[in-house]
DNA sequence: ATAAGGGTTCCACCTGCTGGAAGGTCAATA
DNA sequence: TATTGACCTTCCAGCAGGTGGAACCCTTAT
């Protein structure tokens, strides 16, 4: 397979899965004309590479991923510690964004938004100014 | 002010200050003997680019800001439009880290994470070659 | 023969900093 | 006075995770 068919296949942009074996991630095997040449196992690879990522994997915890699938001896309590630690990074960030969420909203709701220069989103953002 | 003294009252590290004056975000002025030297003024803008930053505006939002904010004439509607748009994409991300953080949380739920090698979450991410 | 549509490499760029090396400056102390 | 230590300076490199483009090769059809 091709690299446009494998592209195609796992959804994953022709120049991203080239980055992807640059970093070593995959490791195609190349035809006599120098093309890539992708097995079965490359291309399930991929996929889920794209699944992993998709759900916001780092590439670092998807090299351990792949590692842990490819060796079916591991205790799945390795899996869900990876996966444990990631959803609590996604905790972090969603609130994170909630609380800013709430700020610039309740900026946004006083702002008149109007022809008139007064602008309390610039108020808040300058705050110190205020108190010159 | 030194740089000093000024990434202590902004909050900012001084390498970030530095960073601020290579784009252009600051032009605090060179006393003889080579150091920066942050007017008032300078400060002010420090500060005011911590606190948007803080609520996740881009840099090049920050730069519209620091514009509108220079200029007493604006309309107070252009600058509701960044803050709507950026929160718009606010919303956005948290609405993809919710989808990803209830399909991760189903996958560590159904996960045993034991010493046994099954794993619901690398099925998951695997799932064309459960289909092998 | 040539044009279209693959593929290849390499290098630069993106965001928003951060770290480190190598050196200049300044105030205080031994 | 010498020297320490805490400042400051510039410049260069690197992080994640790709993306864009240039310049070129390969294959197939017309």
């Amino acid at each position: 397979m091709n690299i446009g068919d494998v592209a195609s296949f796992s959804g994953l942009p022709a120049k991203t899965i080239r980055y992807y074996e640059d970093i070593g991630l995959v490791q195609p095997l190349r035809s006599a004309n120098g093309y890539r040449s992708f097995r079965q196992s490359d291309v399930h690879k991929l996929a889920f590479l794209s699944r992993a990522r998709a759900l916001g994997f780092t590439i670092e915890d998807c090299r351990s991923l792949l590692k842990l699938y490819a060796d079916t001896e591991r205790a799945s309590s390795e899996v869900k510690q990876i996966a444990t630690e990631h959803l609590a990074r996604i905790d972090q960030k969603i609130a994170e964004l909630t609380e800013m969420r709430a700020t610039l909203a309740h900026l946004v709701d006083a702002c008149a938004g109007d022809h008139r220069p007064d602008c309390p989103i610039l108020a808040d953002l300058a705050m110190m100014q205020e108190a010159n």
